[in-house]
This record gives structure tokens, sequence and C-alpha cells, in this order.
DNA sequence: GCGAGATAGTATCAAACGCAACTATCTACC
DNA sequence: GGTAGATAGTTGCGTTTGATACTATCTCGC
């Protein structure tokens, strides 16, 4: 005698979308972005596209817009959209690239350099709010995982393997 | 004598954004996302809060739209749209709540639960070839700790703490 | 050097998102 | 029992997003 608790087909019985890793990807996702959008954006009125750049380009010095998108993995939409509105607000210097008239190179002005310095303490420690309680190694196995992950739906999505 | 290998203040040298968990997380999910979105969209014409009703109502059973909210976690305008594409197309069915005139009951269809059965599988297929190679250890620690940053992140936001 | 195709970056458009405002209904208190 | 405030759900609207198309420039082969 078979108790059956679901009206379910077997197939489907598997599936629940509480323990569904893209699901709960993307719900944590969700919910860090949000918090760390709003925070950028009320205190110092940067959209997380213009917010990366600037980390980028304090990290790695001045570089053109492609160099920008590679690095960052957005769109180059995106990353031309925030790399206009840095430069309207002089966070930015765009200089021409003589050896290459199509791009230019965009690089941190001073205030942008001071504004990466401000905000960056700000940023570390939303980090270390967020994964407060967490064991260091725990936090290094998930950034690890989420680099995989990242690969994996790269790979299944047909693009080249990454570079990770 | 020391080297100085960046002209960064000292505060701002400790944030690497490839190390910057937020960072990692918001482009492991949007990578995933936009995976699962394409299948999903491609072959069923389904977004992802479409799926994601079709998911709940499929474990749960009929419920009424704000308890899909809070299941979900997911906007009630994004819930009330996905729910009213699934009815345009005859997989969910509403009936009137005769205890409550604001909120109806939302149901699965015949073929909405077909039409579950048959993506379910396909889903989990997903899942496991994103997890491919990975201890399964490692796996439920990755959600748990999604789990944990997704409540953190909702603490620091001035949410109550979350069910979880 | 000149024409075909690749590449850098921008403009345009349609779709998705979420907030705020709105309607309709329910609850509670006097 | 009637009025104030809460709740269910929808609509409208401004913003953001990403795909596509476009301009300008470069590279390569001849």
């Amino acid at each position: 005698m078979t108790v059956q608790t679901r009206p379910e087909p077997a197939d489907a019985a598997g599936l629940q979308l509480d323990a569904y890793l893209p699901y709960r990807l993307s719900v944590a996702s969700n919910a860090v972005s949000r918090l760390i959008a709003r925070a950028y954006e009320d205190r110092f009125g940067l959209t997380i596209p213009q917010w990366r750049l600037v980390c980028v380009l304090a990290e790695d010095g001045p570089m053109n817009q492609s160099a920008l998108v590679s690095r960052t993995g957005m769109d180059k939409v995106t990353v031309s959209r925030a790399a206009q509105g840095l430069i309207k607000r002089h966070l930015l210097e765009r200089s021409e690239n003589d050896r290459d008239g199509r791009s230019h190179v965009v690089a941190l002005s001073l205030e942008g350099v001071r504004l990466h310095a401000e905000i960056a303490p700000l940023a570390l420690a939303y980090e270390a709010a967020l994964i407060s309680g967490l064991d260091p190694h725990e936090v290094a196995l998930l950034k690890r995982l989420l680099l995989r992950l990242q690969g994996a739906a790269g790979v299944l999505a047909g693009e080249a393997p990454s570079p990770g």
C-alpha cells in the first residue's frame, strides 16, 4: 500500500524551487545587489556599472572601453553609458588614442581617485558585514564555486571557456 | 626603503573587484540567469517569473497572489504580470475567493501541470550540468551560504530577519 | 593604396523592472 | 453601522537593460 502525498509525476518530484541552485543564486544576488546599489546611489550617486569602472581603473590604471568590457564582463553599451556618466561628472577623463582613432583611453581623474578612496572602505565594510559569522575558509570556497558556476554557465551557453 | 607599486591610498588597496564577493555573486548569477532564461524562453515561451510561479504552484498547490509574493520573494507587480501571462496561455486558472473579495486563488491548469512535468527534468538537467564536477557536499554548503548572504543582505537593508 | 571585412564606440528601440498611485475590499474601533 | 486604516491586486510611469543597427576607423590581402 503506497501513500501518495502529491499529485505529481515522478519526474517533477525532484524539483523544489527552494533547493534549486539557479533560484537560490538569483535571489541571493538580487538581495545583495539591491543593498549595494542603494548604498552607492544614495551616498555617491553612482550606479553599479559606474562603480565597477571606477574600481577597475583604480586597480589596473587607464585603458580603453573594450578592455573595460572584457575586464568587467559587462555589455559594451553598459560600459559606454557608465563611462559617459562618469565623464559628465568629471570623475573620468578621456584622451585620444593616437595609435587607434576609434578608441579612446579613459582614466580616473584626481577627483575620481579621491572618490574611489572614499568608497572603497565602505565597500569592504559591506562585504565584511555580509560575511560576518562565516568561516573565512567557507568564504574562499564560496568565491571559488561562484567562479566555477560562472564558467560552467558560459560553456553551456556556447561561449569559449572563461580564463578562470 | 619602501617599494610603492601602486599610487593608491592604503585604504583602497584592500579592494580588488575580482575578489569582491558582491561582484562575484552578481556576475555568476547573471551568467546562470541568462542561460536559464534563454532556455525557458526559447523552448517554452516562459519568463523566469512565470516559471517560478509554475514551480511553486506545482509544489504547494493553489494559493492567492500575495502568498506567491511571500513564497517567491518577487515583487507583487512581477507576480501579477507573470500570472496574467500564464492565464492568457491557459496554464493558470483563477477562481474567486468567496472568503475575500479582493483576492483570487490561482492554480495550475491541467495543461500547466503537464508543462511543469515537461520542464522540470530540463531544469534539473541544467542544474546538474552547472554543478557537474563539484562535490555534493560543496553544493550543499554553497546553497547554505547563499541563504545566509540573502538573510544578511535583508537585515542590513532594514528588513525583518528572514525566516531562514 | 584600395576594397572587404573586423573592431571601437554610439544611437535607437523594445522589453523588463520596480516604485508609486489607484481601485476595491476587508478589518477594527467607536 | 459607519468611518479610518490595512490589504489584494492592477495600472501608469520613469528608469534600466540588452539586442540591433549604425558610423568611424583599422587591418589585411591583393
